[in-house]
DNA sequence: CCGCTTCTCGTCAATCCGACGATAAAGACG
DNA sequence: CGTCTTTATCGTCGGATTGACGAGAAGCGG
């Protein structure tokens, strides 16, 4: 590979995270302010540079994970979502990072991680705002990982992630209402998700919640992946072609 | 970043390419024989370093894929499989590789590339084989690469890739059974492909083949995603659960 | 007790899937 | 030219799942 004087390039390898909750009735991302340049002040997905050269990926995303927000990693579902390396996207140098998209609960470990002095949950729907400055190209990485999120809830049980753990059927409810943004009806809902076996498991308390009928309290079950998915109203485009 | 003396680990950036397609009633990926060590003589999937500190992910893909398999990367669908770097998995040094997937219909154009010294499709079964030796991670690189497939092909119409331009519906069902390794019935498959809208274009044509009621020709079809997906018999473990 | 809210259970028609019968259209063979 | 074999295509039927929606259950506030 090194042979007639051609060398490997030097690229800058990072791992990025896009940490998605849902909160307030609305899809949020974990996002810090950048203390350096480039960007300096302006919002960014936490991560940085792998440690040192014998660090592996899922260790870097974990270790920027728990640095830069504080939150647990060993309590939160942790998957690769998409390499970036576009040249330019970085104005100092190549830089190639892995980014990790994962799900926390809503009121998450309190946020109080060493480097974490601008961390905060901002709603998708204003961090994609045009208005809003996002560095390098945070823009396009959040929409991907939106929309991985849309997808994954559909046929996996990953939505009960984004509920503390005890939640109802009703909160399980919001978390897909929200993060689809279409309202799905209370009736069918409940009847689909306590008809999986494995998704919802009775945990026997009720909530005593303001006005209305107490609901049951759920744990999240040992199933992985939804048979059949959870139905989704079909795309405005109807054709599927995209 | 580059605080108290701490410096960016040197890192070689890679990708590579798992290249499936269908031949012989068989899954098979396309496999370089190395001509350098380390694993010199040993079976890998192609791909290589980036060229130049300036080159993007995905040209390096396409670059590397005609270089190393003749085929021609504007023909093919391309995407992003998985980023692999674990510490070691290079004994030179750290390698980051960016590994993507393909879908190759079955006579591909001919393999006649510069590097491609040893390019050759190898069944899937034979490559995980515990007898046969292959380079680095591949293995784990290819088994993820075949999960991709097999769940891929459920919800999108991606499976006609692996068909040339004009095929029948027997020939795609073949390709499901084939990457699903199982029997599926030619009656309702046919019901179930000529249903779904954009999936499928009637030609006209019909083929003359071997004994038996010559059958329809068609083309791919506009729509990219299967609505609703195309049922899959459980897998084994009924629960869910993994 | 009454209205209001939210949870939970049921009903019913439409659709989709799995199993499988039946027909259509070719080649092979006597 | 008939029959057999093979493969493609159409149809039927029951069961499962979904979408729309009615109705009771069980809390709260007045």
């Amino acid at each position: 590979m090194t042979d007639n004087g051609w060398k490997i390039p030097e690229i800058a390898v990072a791992v990025d995270l896009a940490v998605l909750t849902v909160r307030d009735d609305a899809l949020q991302i974990m996002l810090v302010e950048r203390g350096v340049e480039p960007f300096r002040g302006m919002q960014a997905l936490p991560g940085g540079f792998l440690s040192d050269v014998a660090e592996s990926l899922d260790a870097a995303a974990e270790r920027e994970l728990a640095e830069e927000t504080g939150l647990d990693p060993s309590a939160l579902h942790l998957e690769q979502l998409h390499t970036y390396g576009t040249p330019g996207r970085d104005p100092r140098q190549r830089v190639v990072t892995i980014c990790y998209l994962a799900f926390a609960p809503d009121p998450p470990a309190p946020v109080a991680g060493g480097d974490a002095r601008a961390a905060s949950w901002v709603p998708v729907a204003t961090a994609l705002h045009p208005g809003t400055r996002l560095a390098f190209d945070h823009g396009e990485i959040i929409r991907d990982a939106v929309e991985r999120a849309r997808n994954k809830i559909e046929y996996t049980t990953l939505a009960a992630a984004f509920c503390p753990p005890e939640f109802t059927v009703a909160e399980l409810r919001r978390v897909y209402e929200v993060v689809w943004g279409e309202l799905l009806d209370p009736r069918n809902f409940h009847r689909k998700v306590t008809g999986v076996a494995g998704f919802l498991v009775p945990t026997g308390g009720r909530t005593t919640r303001q006005g209305g009928r107490p609901a049951a309290l759920y744990r999240r079950g040992p199933a992985h992946l939804l048979h059949p998915a959870m139905p989704r109203s079909p795309a405005p485009d109807a054709t599927g072609t995209s």
